[in-house]
Order: C-alpha cells, then sequence, then structure tokens
RNA sequence: GCCGAAAUAGCUCAAUUGGUAGAGCAACUGACUUGUAAUCAGUAGGUUCCGGGUUCAAGUCCUGGUUUCGGCACCA
C-alpha cells in the first residue's frame, strides 16, 4: 500500500508527524522542527536538536511519550492568521521563518495547527483528534542535511508508519520482515553467489562458482541478443591517462569520484570508471563512411569508481563493476530508430526475466546548473525533444526528473525497487552530442564532406553487478532453470545399491549441458530432499529401484511435492526445452 | 563523506555489575542403508574484526582504524 497515494492514510500519517514533533518537543524543549512530510512508506520528521543526537533508546521514550499524548486525546485545532502574525509568532524559530518566508506572495493567510501544548506550521489536512493516532510505530532514525545539502546543517530525523488498525500496522511490519528476506545480500551468502572480504576493500565483491555462473548466463544471453542486432564487441584496457579522461570531460566533472591517479614514470593513469572514451577511440580508428553508420560497439568492462563509503552495498553499489555496455554511432536521422531499437530490446529483456515492476525515467538537464551541463541550449533542447519523441511515438509511460542527466545529454532510464532501500537505475539509454565533438569524431557524409556522428550510450542490464542483486531479489534466490547453477540434483534412494544407476543419469544430463550434482553422501532421501529444497535447486531427481528397472526418473519441480515419471530421453527433451525457452 | 549502530566457530546467535568464551546447524569419524523438508553417537572447530591503552583481570571499559547495517548526501 503506497501511503502518499491514499488520501486518508495520507491524512493519518501527517498528524502522526506532528504527534512525533509534539512528543519530540515534551522530552526535548530546545527543540526545533524542519519539516515532517508523509512519504510513500509513512511520514518522517526533520529536527534540530542542538547537540542532542537520537539513539535506539530514545525512539522508544518518544513512542511512549506519543502514545500517552494521544490517550489525553487533545482535539487538533485549525488557526489562520495572517504572514505577519505568522512571522511575529515564530521569530524564534529560524526554521519556521525560512518556511513561512519561503511561501508564495498568494499565501497571505498561513495555516497552523494546534493540539493541546503544541503548535505547527501546517497546510493540512489533519484528523480532528489525536486520539485518532494509535496505531503507529517509529521505524528508524538517522541523520539527514537540512534541505538536503550537504553543506547544510546535519539535521535528526525519525521516521515511523500509521494505519488506521492494529492489523493493517502489523501487515506492514510482516510487508518489511519479507523484504528482508529477499535482500540479495542475505540470499548472496546463503546461495554461495558472492562474497565480500575486508582485505580486498569495500564495494569489490568477489563472484562465488554459483555467482560466476549465473553471470556466464547472463553474458551470453545479451552477448547473442547484441550480435543479432549488429553489435560488434571488443575488449579494452581498464586503465587510461587522466588526458583521455581530460578529452572527455570526466575529470572536470568526476575526478572525485574515481580512483586516485597513478603516476608512472612521467605518465599518470586511473582506473577507468566508465568506457566511453575508450570506444570513441575504436571508432576513430578507421574513417568511416555514413553507409557504414550506425556502428554499435559492444564491451563487458570492468569499472572502477570510489563510490562513497556509505554508498557501497551488497552487488548493487559497488567499487568494481562490469558494465554491459554499448555506443552506437549514428547519423542524425538514425538517432530515433536507434533509439528505439534500444527501448525494444530493453523491453524484450525485461520480458525474458519477467520483470514487471520498473518505471521509465526521462532524465533531464537543470538549465539553472550551469556547473554540470555543457552550455548549449540548441543541443539540449533538440536532445530532451528527441527522446520525447521516440517515447511518444513507442507510447511508453514514462516520468522527468529534472537535474538527473548525465552531462553531455539527457538519458531514458529504467528504475527499479530494491527489497531494501531507495531506487535504483537498472538499464539506461543515453543521447550524446558532446563526446563525438570533443574526440573530434567524423564520418563522410554522401556529399564527401565530414561530418559529427552522434552517439547513444547504453547497457541493457546496466552491470551484470546490480543486474544480478535484482534478478536475485525477484527470484527470492529461485531461479529459472535456465540461470539456476545448480539445475538437477539427483537423489540416490539408496546410496550404495543405486549410485551406479544415478551415476549413469549424471553422465548423460552432463553429456546434455545439465548443470547436475549427484548427492551420494550417506544420508536419508529426506534429508537430502530437504537440502535440495532449501537450496533451491530447480529439479530434484529420485532414482530408486523402480527408475532403475524401467530406466526413468522421478523429477521433483522445487516448491511442487508431487513427483513426475518420465522416460530419461523425455526428461532431457523436457529439460532441454524448458531451458531453450527460458521458462520461469 | 555525514549521523547512528554493529562485528564472538563455516552459518545463525548466547556469554550477569569487567572474573574459566557456549549452543544449534554445517564439517569430520563411526553405526544405520534409508522412496520425497532434519537418523543416532562421537570428534574437531576461536589471537572474540585489527592496532594501542586502562586494570590483578577485557569479548565486555577507553582510543585509533577496517568492514558491515539503517538513513542522509552522492550516483558519468
Amino acid at each position: 500500500m503506497n501511503i502518499k497515494e491514499n488520501e486518508n492514510l495520507s491524512i493519518l500519517n501527517h498528524s502522526c508527524a506532528h504527534l512525533l514533533a509534539q512528543a519530540v518537543k515534551h522530552l526535548y524543549p530546545h527543540a526545533k522542527f524542519w519539516v515532517g512530510p508523509v512519504i510513500e512508506d509513512g511520514f518522517y520528521y526533520d529536527i534540530d536538536l542542538g547537540d542532542d543526537v537520537i539513539k535506539e533508546e530514545d525512539l522508544e521514550r518518544i513512542e511512549k511519550e506519543m502514545k500517552k499524548i494521544s490517550k489525553d486525546g487533545k482535539r487538533i485545532v485549525r488557526e489562520e492568521i495572517s504572514k505577519e502574525d505568522a512571522l511575529e509568532r515564530f521569530k524564534d524559530d529560524q526554521y519556521k521563518i525560512d518556511l513561512i518566508s519561503r511561501m508564495d506572495e498568494e499565501d497571505t493567510v498561513i495555516s497552523c495547527y494546534t493540539q493541546g501544548d503544541f503548535t505547527d506550521l501546517c497546510r493540512g489536512p489533519h484528523v480532528e483528534s489525536v486520539k485518532l493516532l494509535k496505531y503507529f510505530k517509529l521505524t528508524k532514525f538517522s541523520g539527514a542535511y537540512w534541505k538536503g545539502d550537504a553543506k547544510n546543517k546535519m539535521l535528526q530525523r525519525i521516521y515511523g508508519v500509521c494505519y488506521e488498525n492494529e492489523e493493517d500496522l502489523n501487515a506492514h511490519l510482516v510487508v518489511l520482515e519479507e523484504a528482508k528476506q529477499r535482500d540479495h545480500r542475505k540470499i548472496g551468502k546463503e546461495q554461495d553467489i558472492f562474497m565480500t572480504h575486508e582485505l580486498v576493500g569495500a564495494g569489490m565483491p568477489l563472484w562465488l562458482p554459483n555467482g560466476a555462473l549465473i553471470r556466464k548466463q547472463l553474458e551470453n544471453y545479451i552477448y547473442e541478443k547484441e550480435r543479432n542486432m549488429g553489435y560488434d564487441h571488443v575488449y579494452t584496457p581498464c586503465v587510461g591517462t587522466v588526458d583521455l579522461y581530460k578529452t572527455s570531460g570526466h575529470w572536470d566533472h568526476y575526478k572525485e569520484n574515481m580512483f586516485p591517479m597513478m603516476k608512472v614514470d612521467e605518465e599518470e593513469f586511473v582506473l577507468r570508471p566508465m568506457n566511453c572514451p575508450h570506444h570513441m577511440l575504436v571508432f576513430k580508428n578507421k574513417l568511416h563512411s555514413y553507409r557504414d553508420l550506425p556502428i554499435r560497439i559492444g564491451e563487458f568492462a570492468t569499472d572502477f569508481r570510489y563510490e562513497a563509503s556509505g554508498a557501497v552495498k551488497g552487488l548493487e553499489r559497488v567499487r568494481c563493476m562490469c558494465q554491459n555496455d554499448a555506443h552506437l554511432f549514428v547519423t542524425p536521422e538514425q538517432i530515433k530508430d536507434e533509439f528505439k531499437k534500444v527501448v525494444s530490446l530493453i523491453l524484450d529483456t525485461y520480458n525474458d526475466f519477467g520483470i514487471k515492476n520498473y518505471k521509465f525515467r526521462l532524465s533531464l538537464r537543470d538549465p539553472e546548473d550551469k556547473e554540470k551541463y555543457f552550455d548549449d541550449d540548441d543541443m539540449w533542447n533538440n536532445a530532451e525533444a528527441k527522446l520525447r519523441e521516440v517515447l511518444n511515438e513507442l507510447n511508453i509511460e514514462y516520468f522527468e526528473a529534472v537535474g538527473e542527466a548525465a552531462f553531455y545529454g539527457p538519458k531514458l532510464d529504467v528504475e527499479v525497487k530494491p527489497a531494501v532501500g531507495p531506487e535504483v537505475t537498472l538499464s539506461t539509454c543515453q543521447l550524446d552530442f558532446l563526446l563525438p565533438r570533443r574526440f573530434e569524431l567524423s564520418y563522410i557524409d554522401n556529399k564527401g564532406e565530414k561530418q559529427v556522428p552522434v552517439v547513444l550510450h547504453r547497457a541493457i542490464f546496466g552491470t551484470f553487478d546490480r543486474f544480478t542483486a535484482f534478478l536475485i531479489e525477484e527470484t527470492k534466490g529461485a531461479f529459472p532453470v535456465w540461470l539456476s547453477p545448480v539445475q538437477v540434483n539427483i537423489i540416490p534412494v539408496n546410496s550404495e545399491y543405486h549410485l551406479e544407476y544415478a551415476s549413469k543419469i549424471k553422465k548423460l544430463l552432463l553429456q546434455n549441458g545439465i548443470r547436475v550434482e549427484l548427492d551420494d553422501r550417506n544420508e536419508k532421501l529426506g534429508y537430502k530432499m530437504r537440502e535440495s529444497q532449501t537450496r533451491k535447486i530447480p529439479y530434484s531427481l529420485i532414482l530408486g529401484e523402480q527408475e532403475k528397472e524401467n530406466n526413468t526418473i522421478s523429477y521433483r519441480e522445487y516448491g511442487k511435492t508431487d513427483t513426475t515419471t518420465l522416460s530419461v530421453d523425455d526428461f532431457v527433451k523436457f529439460l532441454n526445452e524448458k531451458i531453450q525457452n527460458k521458462e520461469r
């Protein structure tokens, strides 16, 4: 349930934010309040506690105080005062003054809400009485920069949720708990997909054999798709000179987020944070005719970014990643067509993986931000208009985000929600008129004149790292058989008598390219079946006397309890079909 | 990077005011020879994240660092 979009719940949560503020005021009389908005998942309040900070125990104390106030049952009363009166009333509160003075000119009247001994500036509406705020919970707390700007003071933020009844509140808490269960960091550990080690460093995951198998499938999948769409793949080095990045412009924008420069003799190198410059030079290696375009250069490229220590997270946000990258060099006339092909590749891929919960985001520049975005209004307007046209022609639903563009151009991003934490970008397709100019790229047009190509940067999986993280959470670790590290687990009924037949079947499956294990330990069938299920192996094979005699196998699909018996040949056929069709 | 918290056996977690580091699972050995989610018994397993300090005594207190977690900021 999205609280923000449900009007009643939204009012309830907003009122609860005030209740929180009142309780905090009781316990911390010097507290000053910034804003307490409703969010998708409840509400929060940003509070200046001076030198005090919120700790775990404080949350309980505050919650207790809230319950007490709620029990007292004071009415919540709205009052409207003039801007002048408001400025006078809150004259000792810099935060309220800030809020009041930033209000629109037309807002001559300011509304306040009072509940007992507590008054807060607010548009409302609110519930009638604090008595109605009974089923709430404070969920987390943290520091938060005033006005979201890291240069400003850090305030204390407290998060909470409020519902109309206990069942809804509990249901919400269960949802949060379930989300934790499918966190890719938890499943990644349980299923030996990846590990980290403090000696390797933060944000540097090590892909274990199971993870490597999954990733290999992803690589094969997208490689084949790209080959079929006319991409050419290259390998380029993971380092570049500082001059390379000065040429592209990345050095000026991102040097703080690159691993520090390495000086060897008189040359300066960096670990590469992205591959665009290398691919520009690949294009430049040859003289191109307009007849050659589009030229599509792809690479599974390892990049290094010095992500902030507080930002690294599992496989989702790392300092060493592998992009499923490509740069498409096109004529201006080809932009729309190529862009459409990329979008359809994204849709096609998501369909194959059964990904449904995503949003397209059209990321635009912030025209005010002259520092980040290079100054060429015509180019930006043209580029942004092109992307809108494409999206409208494809009839694709999207939302626009100002200030999210790359410094060289606008982009279309695909946003997904991880089990825990804020939304992240998976796929991206970016339009770029700038880098080709900076690298002085050209092709010969039909009049024999040099023209500058346009570049589309695109990544379908984004990075293999993040896509795998997302896939783990989508599947809860129960991968479709074509991706599963182990596809078939053979369990002989008697690990002595049936071992020979089981080994024969294993060999046969191996010959058919099936990833198969044989559990020949001296354990009970039930024990092995339990493990097979907890490991979420797609097919568990039971081989005993009956199977041996009839040259059959009996399989149990993950998550089901029934068993199907097939001839060995039929099973191989059945399995290959599932794998071929990427059945889920 | 900022605010807060945490780190104990391969994994999940215990350990009173500072006073002998334990359990379950996994591993190993043996018995059992099993028809669909845990057979029984035994064995082994630890510089308590790393450094420094306080103390007769530190997993526990102080201090510096590393990593992880919840947020904020950042995200080419």
